[in-house]
RNA sequence: CGGGACAUGGCUCAGUCUGGUAGAGCACAGCGUUCGGGACGCUGGGGUCGCAGGUUCAAAUCCUGCUGUCCCGACCA
């Protein structure tokens, strides 16, 4: 009977990563598998998360003089052909509507009819389908900058899908914009990375390195890709957004032309930017544990859950009067910009019931029974802690303190994370310690090993092309932070060169 | 798209080798006892064994094909 479970999650990260994310996409009700290969159904405590994503992203966007617009899902088969490195990076996981109708086929059976004249691509990105309309919108220099963005859902055919981090359907936002010079274009690409950086690290809790992407990692038919990348609990980096200058290459394609000041005729530069439901991925890998996920407070899907203890039915009636009266006064409370939300359990399945939620990730669960009620006083835990650590307060001091404890446990996540990133950060310059740090010691099933290299690079496809043959790893991306310019040899080839780069395995 | 593994109730799996009318635990529903860290008892509901063929008196079990899932690659947010 003594069933003694150390943890909520089997396996654990060190057991099986992998099969750990897996687990604790489950555990945690953040979505589910769907009937349709390769898509999710995202449930109410996951899309809960995601709305939250929206709402802050959606408002920081704002604040930089961007406007919501919708384009369609549809994109003639004939916009995407226009840019032909964009054609090529995506042609390959495209999905296409080839038909209009469906009609009883011989078997009883529905089969597709009414072939369509130009076939629909699903849209797998819509550059070219708001570049059109940005054609038709832009005439003169003082039609600029164009500042749009969406929210929407684009379809990526992917061989291989993983929950949240790689799915064929995917929620996202992407932002485009159009300006008169392409200073002003690269600084629009800059200051979104910022957003993204800022709204990662402050809300998501998660640390991020902002550089550029070597050429061979450009978005396809972009002139320069920008990016932040996260350290994941197992080392790996994740992309957790991007911002591309896109030059002239898809004003060109799309005819986006404006008159100048100067009377001249001038294609416009653009920029487009985006974050995904990914972002959802690389908060359970970045902060989850062997008990389940850890929501950030800030981001949460709730703040706390109310869990009441009743002993005797006669106590029921006290117990949840006390429970909703707390909970009307921690819903007076705003924290991050928004009221906190708190949930309410009272089912009667024992411990499980403390468990589950824990597996949720919210961060503040409290116990409320009779010797609380009586003593007037909060039990609770932090969802950062230990599951068996827990505190009283007396309720007014919790009241007060609340916002003081929501922040901290948002501050110890994001110190956490970042300890994680800095503990397995490396300078290496040396080929053979390089390949050291990247090799797992049993291939059969790699153990959590690597991180970050900053090594040097010279700047050549052909060394970086070698060494994601050879280990795997990629350049993430180019630092803007420039660390200590000596010269020395590039980490694959020996040439000199003084740039230090991020290699890591990715997603 | 290559290489491997797997597919039996909501979940985890047994049963397959050696063919003979579908099982367990957990979960779920009802009742009762419980409840401050993964409760217990009783009762009950739920599966055309991934799909399609084939062999056979008889197929979850043997054979063929397909589909899906997961892992490892290639590709990508």
């Amino acid at each position: 009977m003594n069933k003694i479970v150390q943890t909520a999650i089997t396996p654990t990260r060190e057991e099986d990563y992998p099969e750990w994310y897996q687990q604790i996409v489950k555990a945690s009700d953040l979505a589910e598998k769907s009937p349709v290969r390769g898509c999710m159904v995202i449930k109410p405590w996951g899309y809960a998360l995601w709305e939250n994503m929206v709402r802050v992203l959606d408002e920081m966007f704002k604040a930089t003089g961007v406007k919501n617009a919708y384009f369609p899902l549809f994109i003639p088969l004939s916009f995407l052909e226009k840019e032909a490195e964009h054609v090529e990076g995506f042609a390959k996981e495209c999905a296409v509507v080839t038909h209009h109708r469906l009609e009883k086929g011989a078997d009883g059976g529905l089969v597709p009819a009414g072939k369509l004249t130009e076939p629909l691509v699903v849209r797998p990105t819509s550059e070219t389908i708001i570049g059109d309309s940005f054609a038709k919108w832009v005439s003169s220099y003082r039609d600029l900058p164009v500042l749009i963005n969406q929210w929407a859902n684009v379809v990526r055919w992917e061989m291989r899908t993983r929950t949240f981090l790689r799915t064929s359907e995917f929620l996202w936002q992407e932002g485009h914009t159009a300006h008169a010079t392409a200073e002003e274009a690269m600084e629009r690409t800059r200051q979104m990375l910022g957003v993204y950086a800022t709204f990662v690290e402050e809300y998501l809790a998660i640390p991020v390195i902002q550089g550029e992407k070597t050429p061979s990692e450009r978005f396809p038919g972009a002139v320069d890709t920008l990016c932040i990348e996260a350290m994941m609990q197992d080392r790996k980096a994740l992309q957790a957004g991007t911002s591309h200058f896109l030059g002239q290459n898809f004003a060109k394609s799309s005819g986006i032309r404006f008159q100048s000041a100067t009377k001249q005729e001038e294609y416009a530069w653009t920029t487009s930017w985006g974050a995904s439901t990914r972002l959802i991925g690389g908060l359970i890998m970045t902060h989850g544990d062997d008990d389940g996920l850890i929501m950030p407070p800030r981001i949460a899907s709730a703040h706390v859950v109310l869990l009441p203890i009743i002993r005797k039915a006669s106590e029921r009636q006290s117990v949840m009067e006390y429970v909703g009266q707390l909970a009307d006064a921690l819903r007076e409370k705003v924290y991050g910009g928004r009221r906190l939300v708190v949930e309410i359990d009272d089912r009667d399945i024992g411990g499980a019931r403390g468990w589950e939620w824990i597996k949720k990730g919210i961060p503040i669960r409290v116990e409320i029974g009779p010797r609380d009620i009586a003593a007037d006083s909060v039990f609770f835990a932090r969802r950062d802690g230990a599951h068996q650590e827990k505190q009283s307060l007396k309720r007014p001091d919790f009241l007060e303190k609340i916002s003081e404890i929501l922040d901290q446990i948002q501050a110890n996540l994001f110190a956490r994370a970042l300890r994680l990133r800095k503990d397995h950060t490396v300078c290496i310059d040396d080929q053979d310690e390089f390949n050291r740090f990247f090799t797992p010691q049993n291939p059969e099933k790699p153990e959590i090993h690597g991180g970050f290299s900053l090594s040097r690079w010279c700047g050549s496809a052909e060394c970086e092309a070698e060494t994601k043959e050879r280990l795997m790893v990629t350049i993430r991306c180019i630092p803007f932070e420039k660390g200590p310019n000596e010269v020395g040899p590039c980490v694959c080839c020996g040439r000199p060169s003084d740039r230090r780069v991020i290699f890591a395995k990715a997603y």
